[in-house]
Parts: C-alpha cells; structure tokens; sequence
DNA sequence: GATGTCATGTGGACTATACCACAACGGGGG
DNA sequence: CCCCCGTTGTGGTATAGTCCACATGACATC
C-alpha cells in the first residue's frame, strides 16, 4: 500500500484518488468487490474522513466506483464505451428556424449491413448493401451535430459522395428518388461523448450529448434509413411542443 | 432571497444549489458577475462553508459558474438556446404503456416565485405565491424520474401535500379543479446528475440523464404548471414519432 | 511615476466531530 | 421455524474551525 506525502503540494484527496485508480486499474480490486470503508481509508492513512470521502466522491464521479448506503462502496464494471462512434441527424429544420446551416461529408462509404442495420431495415441478405454516410453539421458556423446514417444501395442506385455534397439527403430522396418519407421514429438518450466525437463537436471528451436514434420511413411501413446522431446539449436545447 | 428548510428531507446544499440555479436564471446575476463569497453565503444563510462550497462545486461542475482563486466565483456564459420545434406526439402518461407508476412527494412547500417562475407563468406580483412540489417517481418499481414543479398558488386554491398524495397531478387539476390541459412545451438537455439525484434515482453520480423543462398550459395560452424533471436515460428512452 | 510591500478577501485543502438513514446480521420470542 | 428488533457498520450530511495559495488594491518607498 502506497503511502501519502503530507508535504506535497498534490493534496491529498487527490494522492488517495491515485492509489484507489491504481488498485482498480491493477485488479487487486475486481469489478463488484468493496473496497475499505471511509473510517478505515482514515486510519489506515491517517486522514480525515471528509478528506477520504472526497477521493471516493471522485472516483465515483468518473465511474470508476459506486457507493450503497448503509453497504459499502464497491468496484464499477468497466463501462461499456460507445466507440460505436454512430451518429445521425434530423435537422432539416434548422434552416426553417431561421439559423444558417450547412454539411461537410466525413466519410461515405458502402458496407454490407450489420445484423441490427438489417434487420432495421428489414433487408434481406440479398439486398443487405448500405452506403454509410458520416457527416458533420454546422449551424451558425459551429459544429452541431455528428450524424452517421445507413440508408440501403438497393432503394438508391447511384447515390455518391459527389451527388450528396451540399444537400440534403432527404431532399435527395425526394427529388432524384421520388421518394417521400412518410414518418420517423426516434429515440433519445443521454450519453457521454467519446474522445473522436468531442473532437468533431469541439467539446470535451465526456460531455454530455443527446443520442437521437432515428429510423425513416417512406410510403407506409418501409424503411429508407436508420441514423444515429450525437447532438450537443449544452448549446441546443430542442423545443417540442405536444398535446396531452 | 429565499430560506432554506432545515427540516426537509432535501439536503441543504441541494436546497442552496437551486436557489443560486435560480437566481442566475432569473438574470439576478448576470454572466461574468461574481457571486457572494463562499464566506457570505454561509453567514446568510447560516450554515457552513463546506455546505456552501458543496453547492456551488456542484455548480461549477454543471458549467454554471465557474471560480477563480482569490478572486471569487462567477456566472459562466449562458448556453445559447437553438429551438427547432418538431411535431410530435409525446406521451407523457406511463400507464398508457401499461406500466405500474407511483409518486412519492418528497416535499410540498409553498413560497414566493422567483422572477423566472414568475414569468414563465405569468403571475402577477399580488399572485406570486407558489407550490412547490419535489416528487419521485417509480415506473415498475425502479425509480424512474425526479420532478421538481411550481404551480400558483392561486389557481389551486387549498392544494396540500394529503390532496395530492397518491394522484397525478394532471388528474387532480382536472378533477378538483376542473382544469383542462390543453399542450405544453417543453426542452430537452443533457446534463449529468448531482448527488443528490443520483441517490434519488439510483444511479451513480455524474451518469448522463436527461433534464426536461416544461411549461403546461391550460385553455389557450395559461400556464399552470412549470417543472424541471430529471429522467434516467439509460433504461428510459423516449420514442417520439413525428412528421417530416 | 514606477516599484515593492502588506493587509485583506478569496477559493483550496484539511481536521475532528456529530448525527442520520439504511443494510446486514444475529439473538430472542412468538 | 419464522419474525421482530436491537446492534453494528456503512455512506450521507452537516458543523466549526484551521492553514494555505493566490489576487487585488492601498500605501509607502525609491
């Protein structure tokens, strides 16, 4: 067991929070064990509990432990990191508020659908080609938003890179594929971002983000798109109005 | 300057954090503008400093304020709001999805309105008292979402903790008061959760969740009710359907 | 006028202590 | 056998005080 150095300028707290990481990080504690309760961290380093507490308060900030009352507090399970890097958009309506709007194309590519795309999408194995289309939005010259979509090559022959630039893929859909989308469904959830999210979205790694996750429709009942799509929360907050 | 209630089962730097929450919404303090020193604000409002720095570290961490060494603490700028309303039909009702929902009150309190309240539902100063209602609430048991609400005073004459208990409060307004909720409006941001409602919501400290504000009207253009609510959004996702 | 010093006020860190709510456990009574 | 009820240990909150590092402005000195 490290010791602490009451003479450093690092505090304390932060000396314990150290030594805590490093034990999780070296598995002499495993996800779900407790580890030593405040009143013996104490003792055992001879600080104070407020002092103890703040160490543990901030390992469980990042997630790396978690408390129960009346329990313990107890190794976190390494949290599952959304690399997905998946993002998707539904901001054709920026433009309709009134707020200057435009898109850079990251990457477009054509892939075989995953499972989940498939099934989505309802394609069979035959027709299970997607272009993946990654793009990034901005609105009032700042980033907005980190839209990654999967649309099938089968409802879309010859949609490009060079077709997509400086449009709307709805409006595409639209006027080159006579293709009017009927409805969506989406969800919303709040998620960390990851490090290449933040850094698309000039924010820092781990703030908080909207997730949409949309599937479009066009014609009753016929998938055209699935897309996920990290927002910016902090900046944009989205108005809904609703009937009850 | 509103007080704290000692007795409530609401931690008092909770009490405190939204209190100076409120007071930098209602413009009270602008951005840039120093806050009280963590010195003053424990002699105003009688409690200790570590209580004091607690709620404003909470603060601080939101991106509220932010503080600098030996000068003080101040009003971060404001995020800019970008609206983009969307058609939707959002179902507010748990039970109509066939879920088990009930409410614990966690406080009933009635006050004087902060000047954001006061606007946003359109109180006149002789009319300017509010209830205010913290509840919890669980969907199959788990707990689901924390709602804080203020609702006039005026409009809900006799209102009281023991009329409210066990019922919506929708259904009280409509049934005891024979109101009718015509639409609301509502936004949507990310935010990661303090302590305390972490531990009201069973989730670690600082996981991502959602915070909807929401104004609700009744007859055309009168709001009765406005509320900030906290949602898990990891085993919660909303799934809104809406028209392109 | 420029410069250095010092008092003051700020947040940062820490101690020592207290009481509470909750979970787990175990013993005693039905 | 099961259930009730203390006991114990845990984190949650709060108090009252201490010392430190840093920023600022007033003031004295050069």
């Amino acid at each position: 067991m490290r010791k602490l150095d009451k003479e450093s300028v690092v505090p304390l707290y932060y000396q314990l929070k150290e030594i805590l990481q490093t034990m999780v990080d070296d598995d002499d504690l495993a996800p779900g064990d407790s580890i030593p309760s405040e009143r013996d961290i104490c003792e055992r380093f001879g600080i104070s509990r407020m002092t103890a507490s703040k160490a543990v308060s901030a390992l469980v900030h990042e997630g790396v432990l978690y408390r129960e009352r009346g329990r313990g507090t107890f190794v976190a399970s390494p949290k599952p990191t959304c690399t997905s890097s998946c993002l998707t958009g539904f901001s054709d309506n920026i433009r309709a508020a009134g707020l200057e709007a435009w898109t850079r194309i990251l990457a477009f590519g054509e892939e075989e659908a995953s499972r989940t795309i498939r099934e989505v999408l309802d394609l069979s194995p035959q027709e299970a080609t997607v272009f993946n289309i990654l793009r990034l939005r901005y609105v009032e010259g700042e980033p907005f938003s980190l839209e990654n979509a999967w649309v099938p090559r089968c409802r879309f022959p010859g949609l490009s890179r060079d077709l997509l630039e400086g449009r709307s893929l709805y409006d595409l859909m639209r006027t080159d594929f006579s293709m009017r989308l009927s409805h969506a469904r989406q969800t919303i959830e709040p998620v960390l971002c990851s490090d290449f999210e933040a850094g698309q979205l000039d924010l820092d790694p781990g703030t908080p983000v909207l997730l949409f996750r949309r599937v479009a429709y066009a014609e009753p009942q016929v998938a055209v798109e699935y897309s996920k799509c990290i927002y910016r929360g902090k900046r944009f907050k989205y108005e809904i109005a609703f009937g009850i």
